[in-house]
DNA sequence: CGATTCGGTCAACAGTGTGTCGAGAGCGGG
DNA sequence: CCCGCTCTCGACACACTGTTGACCGAATCG
């Protein structure tokens, strides 16, 4: 699943001229920069321009306001979260042993990790911004559905016992994921060790899919 | 569990005379009513303001911002689900039945329906609000420790297999509400229908915990 | 019963941020 | 050489926030 229809919209009028390429990129490398240190909405338009030592004013040349800044990058992290899934690990109804499950987590849990800022941040964003909140619900609903699949898949073989039907059990999943690995990362409220999030989710994965921690 | 240390501090200079303590309320049901409409962020101070009848400045004389406004709603929403919990249902090391687990679920839930608007709002002010997630997270602190319990006494006397740490467990299985719930309500991404929400939650809740849907 | 105090009220101000407009600078190409 | 293009920014209009200071009316007290 490459989401080719997430590509966004709201870049710029930017056209094909090379010059001015590098401050698009030194907008969005200064907003990963500043998102490290403050949230999103504490940072002015003026804090990006400045960061990437232009004007603010030309900041809006570029881009159509701060959100789109967060929007583009959010775009690069899911693109490549997408591609540490599909690369290899679990594609179609292939997967479904422990050691599958044990990756996909993993590539989940260390995309967030490298990106921290920009998840974060995308996180906060999402209540307030259509397209992030519509970026973010595509990729989930990738994600659901190929865990669906996969579940199916197992209970077609009796590998897995029959029960919560395959997509609901595939979206409370997910949600938790996403839940429990912001938890994490932001530090609030009661929170699993950073150290033990895959094995933590993986564990009441594995039981709700096949009812016990240890699948064939 | 009663959070008596929640009580909002940032409320106002208010002493204790009487007339004006109308305008606070006016103030409170305005916001909760406006936020049924548009987010929190799309309303201005004075919006709410208007709404209650007065200027803007004489607003600031009650609270000391928007934010403070929606602490004060998310204050009483809290205290009603404790109440909802407390109440009854799932005290102490008594409960760890189907139906207790269900009633507290749906007390959950149930209140989330109940004011969906300061719910939402509340997950959306959250990431910016030191004070909001604050009190969200002492309020799940509170229900991670109550189901921790529960979770320790049922595999005491062995009607629970041993498996994750209780309150590890208790925390996913609290962050996976939490996140399910504000999907299904927000109606953003891939969602469970309102009506079977709870039959849902309290199957991963019993599959986890007792390593079946269908528990002693 | 005038003076004082205090809860309550608001017009006007100062500040910060956003997004836009219009006037250009620099450069390639006809 | 001038046209048109990308790219740049000073200056503006606007929206919203939070504060100041003057003011009103009603209790309270000497």
């Amino acid at each position: 699943m490459s989401l080719p229809p997430a590509r966004v919209a709201a870049r710029g009028r930017r056209a094909a001229r090379p010059s001015g390429d590098d401050r698009e990129l030194a907008i969005l490398a200064t907003a990963e920069r500043l998102l490290a240190e403050k949230p999103l909405s504490a940072l002015s338009v003026d804090d990006l321009a400045r960061g990437a030592g232009i004007s603010r004013p030309t900041f809006y040349f570029y881009f159509a306001s701060k959100d789109a800044v967060l929007l583009t990058l959010l775009d690069r992290v899911v693109a490549e979260a997408d591609a540490a899934f599909t690369g290899g690990v679990f594609d179609g109804l292939q997967g479904g042993t422990r050691e599958n499950w044990r990756a996909a987590l993993t590539a989940y849990v260390d995309t967030f990790r490298a990106h921290r800022s920009v998840a974060l941040a995308a996180a906060s964003a999402r209540p307030d911004n259509r397209e992030v909140r519509e970026l973010w619900a595509r990729v989930c609903e990738g994600w659901v559905l190929r865990a669906t699949e996969v579940i199916e898949a197992a209970r077609a073989q009796g590998t897995a016992p029959d029960g919560l039907p395959a997509r609901q059990l595939a979206i409370v999943l997910n949600s938790m994921n996403e839940r429990v690995v912001y938890g994490t990362f932001s530090g609030d409220g009661p929170a699993i060790p950073e150290d033990q999030l895959v094995d933590v989710l993986l564990d009441v994965w594995l039981t709700t899919i096949y009812r016990t921690p240890h699948p064939a």
